[in-house]
DNA sequence: TGACCTTGTGAAGAAAACTTCACAGGGGAG
DNA sequence: CTCCCCTGTGAAGTTTTCTTCACAAGGTCA
């Protein structure tokens, strides 16, 4: 079940946007500043929590971080009247994960709130399960190898592969191929050639990235050079 | 010296900006379209780029993830004169860094920019690291939520971390600590306080980079909601 | 003081990851 | 057909990583 927080001086948006979450399912409480929010947050967790930006005492924007500090997985939304470019990218730099503009439609809201949701529970999920495998995956350094080579190449075949990683004993690859057609990175054609899926390709991004950010700050202190 | 990409299609602007960014002892160079910019982005890495959204041919939304895959460390600036609230929270999403609204005052602009080069000078003033250090530090799910934990809550003591961990056997623990350490990831402060060095900030951003691409490919192809 | 919590260390064993070796079927060249 | 290269499997052994357990110094609170 999920549940969710609304925080609002609006004590009438408040009981309505309680209710209209009730009807659809969810569970929701409401909470009339922000600071009685972060006192709820010390007793329970929520899912998802509706913060207005514009309150009095401590104010939406002061209080995103706070939140996050208690609360990191929680899926926080902006709500607002007074909507502006500014606060908008404010607010998702101070850590909020989306912001809705005052006055909405209810099946407007809905679907943000839906949307927020799914991604909570797909981050969960691949908490748990995937982040393993593409570290697993990427922890070993002949396989980094093998992914970038396939990222470059596309397709490869099996002896190439092995002569372009340097290494003498094929079965040596060959077992970290297995590993890395299991962890769902590599498969192969019908005529035998080696090549990325598409966890694969996610996989090799996430190794460009890293591979980049370390290359540039590298380049950014260069080292005398005997 | 900072090199700086500015991406827009109206060429007066274009040639403005660059002597403006040059004059300010900025080095700058322009491209007309997102599909010219990512052609340039082949040959040489920039520390900042200002892109416009609404332009022909790709427009700046789509080339956003397109350009953090080629330069994840780059800053993205996005510009537009279109400016909605939907826009600027949509491209931050998408991997953005900053939004500014045309018009903008030259003496706001550089504001912008400055900031962001000085975000960036932050990020990179960390030594390199050999990439088998930093995924075997990531490689096991303890070590990974130590990191996740210890990024967000700055400085942890010992028992707290456990609980937080959800861990009964404290020496568990003490082990992957240990072996954070010894990868330079994270240090002890004099009253014993655990928290992440540069290197394990690094790490614990690389971990986030890839939470946010799986995020993202989460929000690609969403499934039904009951 | 005694009970209890915090913050460790080190050793032993279990589990996982990795390497090496022996072998084998298929296909092409001579 | 024979030789040799490609592509693989499986077992045995080695190394690394992880878990568990026994124990202990120091601090706190009653």
């Amino acid at each position: 079940m999920n549940q969710i927080l609304v925080v609002d001086d609006d004590q009438e948006l408040r009981t309505t946007l309680v209710e209209v979450l009730e009807q659809e399912g969810l569970q929701a409480v409401a909470a009339r500043s922000a600071d009685d929010a972060l006192e709820r947050l010390q007793l329970e967790t929520f899912d998802l929590i509706l913060l207005d930006l514009v309150m009095p005492g401590t104010d939406g924007m002061t209080a995103i971080p706070l939140i996050r500090r208690q609360a990191p997985r929680t899926r926080i939304i902006i709500m607002t009247a007074y909507a502006s470019v500014q606060n908008a990218v404010q607010s998702l730099q101070q850590g909020a994960d989306d912001y809705i503009v005052k006055p909405f439609k209810i099946d407007g809201l809905m679907l943000t709130v839906r949307l927020n949701l799914q991604k909570a529970r797909f981050c969960e999920e691949t908490e748990a399960v995937d982040l393993d495998k593409i570290f697993n995956g990427l922890a070993n350094s002949l396989r980094r190898q093998t992914l970038q080579l396939l990222s470059r190449q596309g397709q490869m075949r099996f002896m190439d592969l092995v002569r372009a990683l340097e290494i003498e004993d094929h079965t040596k690859v060959n077992f970290h191929l297995k590993t890395l057609r299991e962890a769902g990175f590599i498969d192969q054609t019908s005529d035998k050639l080696y090549q990325l899926t598409t966890n694969g390709q996610r996989a090799a991004t996430c190794l460009s990235y890293i591979c980049k950010s370390l290359e540039a700050s590298a380049q950014a202190r260069p080292s005398i050079v005997p």
